[in-house]
DNA sequence: TACTTGCACTTAAACGATTAAGCCTATATT
DNA sequence: AATATAGGCTTAATCGTTTAAGTGCAAGTA
């Protein structure tokens, strides 16, 4: 790259002053530092006449800092993340920080290194969406005292900050709704996961049943690993329906096993709701455009992202030290594939 | 950041020797400067238990070069874009290269900070997808020298490496398409923009019309803004609905105006393809959802990201000079929402 | 008069790396 | 024996900033 070419020294010299003065004015350090009045006026003068830009490599290597932070998440391609980064990257920019992007594919060894790249590149800090397996980085970071955040997801068993939906209660609202709405036997498609928020949406889900007195079967439940969603998300589905207590009501733990399950759906044939009624976490325009418009848990990406970047700014910059921890709560979204069931005599 | 703290100096303290010996042997140089076989071994064991991370703050104020490419795009948020960055990161990070991106939402006061913002940061170039108003930021950073490529849209009036699809004839198939299948009322939503990409996209259509000696009529062309896309395509719509030669089938020159057109669709309880044909540019689960499969014009875009990457590369590091120009066709997939036309009688 | 204080500015080290130039010593060449 | 060459290593400058510590000097105080 060309430079601006313009250094703190070429000031200096056509001003006829040490750098360092030059550097003190250019901060807005004049008061502390004594500097004369006139001289200051003239340095400005010059550096805005030379068109001076800082170098900010210079300015990092010194202060330590590089006013980057590092998002960590599980693809950018995904809307919800695709979401999440650009209010992330909006908020950071609003704080002075520049944000750099890494896509882990729920993969530990992905997110591993990006971390080390992340490090290498001295990043402030990192928000992070974790991929299983990873709490040996969360650990790793903690103990180096690297400044991060977690978002969406978090370990209950390591204290941390973080910043994630109270996924129990959501996926309870998901089960409640559909009973109200008249469904008695409901599916559940989620990961095969160990992660904290992916296991809360089953248990709320499970407690959704149970509160209301229906007697769950082991065939409504099923947990499709990211390999192969497609694939098992078709073969759950079928297990579902043929099941002997077959299911009228599914629940889709995220937005790509709803995308993979409505598919499916579309292509055995049957009709949202009266055959299938469906509800799904995140929101995306493919569920607008659903010919029966499908009931989600609204996240507050928003606020999620805000909030992340916030508590991670204030921890750069206030030393904050106690974690925090933030659960933020979905909203159901009631449309027509939840509509109250049609009783057939 | 609590740093990883070792640098060359530390290790050169253990070794017993001045850091130039460190760094040649950690750069690989020990040959060209003769670096006694027992020290380097030496050295790198003990870079090695001291788990060495060098500072690429320091390497880059010394060498000039951050290894980072500035990303400047319309919106993260759409998938379009949204899988472009994803590509460029992935291959960025294969060629040693990290990626920030920023989102213009085709303003271009906003592209025009965010060229500030990375200039600032000192990246190697820059991969851009122009919004409408940037020739000015296109010939800034030509005369600074700076390298960039752009992607999916560029000025045929300004020499500059470019990666793009050819969208002329994108639309031109797009619209024969149509006119296979049976229908001759086409109409087109585009973005209203001086753009060349759209432009020609409304050329191509255009000719197809003309080509099949199809009269064009005004009505049947809307350029909608940024702005207030829901509303215009909406007013879109209507016209061409309302007039006299009504159209029977529709050509959505980008994602975001698809979604818009099709949700308004759905609302107005119109039939695809029985009320209306619809061929799209972009590609997107949202396609594919939809009740009746939309026809689409894939974009090659792994072959676009990929490319530009490589330019940009090519450029920085073989100071390759004479502006590189590629471009693309797209792929039209024919799907339900354009099949052969059912002729009432 | 001698001493403090305040003001306006400079010096120089430091951040962590790279690298041209230089300094020895031992061996090879003439 | 004198000189060249090669090998193995160090010195110190440099990239562009920041900032603690210091240097003069003039005015104020005792």
């Amino acid at each position: 790259m060309s430079k601006g070419k313009v250094s703190l020294k070429d000031i200096a010299q056509t001003a006829g002053v040490s750098t360092a003065l030059v550097s003190y004015v250019l901060n807005g350090k004049e008061k502390e530092s004594r500097v004369g009045q006139e001289i200051a006026v003239r340095i400005r003068q010059i550096a805005n006449e030379l068109n001076y830009q800082p170098n900010y490599l210079a300015k990092s290597l010194r202060s330590g800092k590089t006013q980057t932070i590092g998002l960590i998440i599980a693809d950018i391609s995904n809307p919800f993340f695709a979401n999440i980064a650009r209010i992330v990257e909006d908020e950071a920019k609003r704080n002075g920080y520049t944000v750099i992007i890494g896509s882990s594919d729920e993969n530990p060894d992905k997110s591993w290194d990006l971390i080390k790249v992340f490090l290498t590149r001295q990043v402030d800090g990192f928000i992070i969406v974790s991929s299983e397996n990873s709490e040996e980085q969360v650990h790793f970071l903690k103990e180096r005292n690297a400044p991060f955040v977690l978002l969406d997801r978090h370990f209950p068993e390591i204290q941390t900050d973080f910043v994630s939906l109270n996924n129990y209660k959501a996926a309870y609202e998901a089960g409640s709704h559909l009973i109200e709405r008249g469904y008695t036997s409901i599916g559940l498609i989620a990961y095969k996961s160990r992660l904290f928020h992916m296991q809360e949406r089953i248990r709320g889900y499970l407690h959704s049943l149970r509160d209301n007195a229906i007697a769950f079967r082991p065939t409504w439940l099923k947990e499709v690993s990211f390999q192969s969603i497609d694939q098992e998300v078709k073969a759950g589905i079928d297990e579902m329906l043929a099941s002997e207590q077959a299911v009228e009501a599914l629940i889709f733990a995220t937005y790509r096993i709803a995308i993979s399950g409505l598919k499916y759906i579309n292509a055995l044939g049957l009709n949202v709701p009266d055959d299938l009624a469906i509800v799904s976490f995140g929101q995306a325009e493919a569920f607008d455009l659903h010919y029966c418009p499908i009931t989600y848990l609204e996240q507050p990406m928003e606020d999620l992202g805000k909030t992340a970047v916030g508590l991670l700014v204030n921890k750069l910059e206030n030393h904050q030290e106690e974690p925090k921890q933030v659960l933020m709560e979905a909203r159901l979204i009631a449309r027509d594939s939840s509509r109250l069931k049609v009783l057939v005599s």
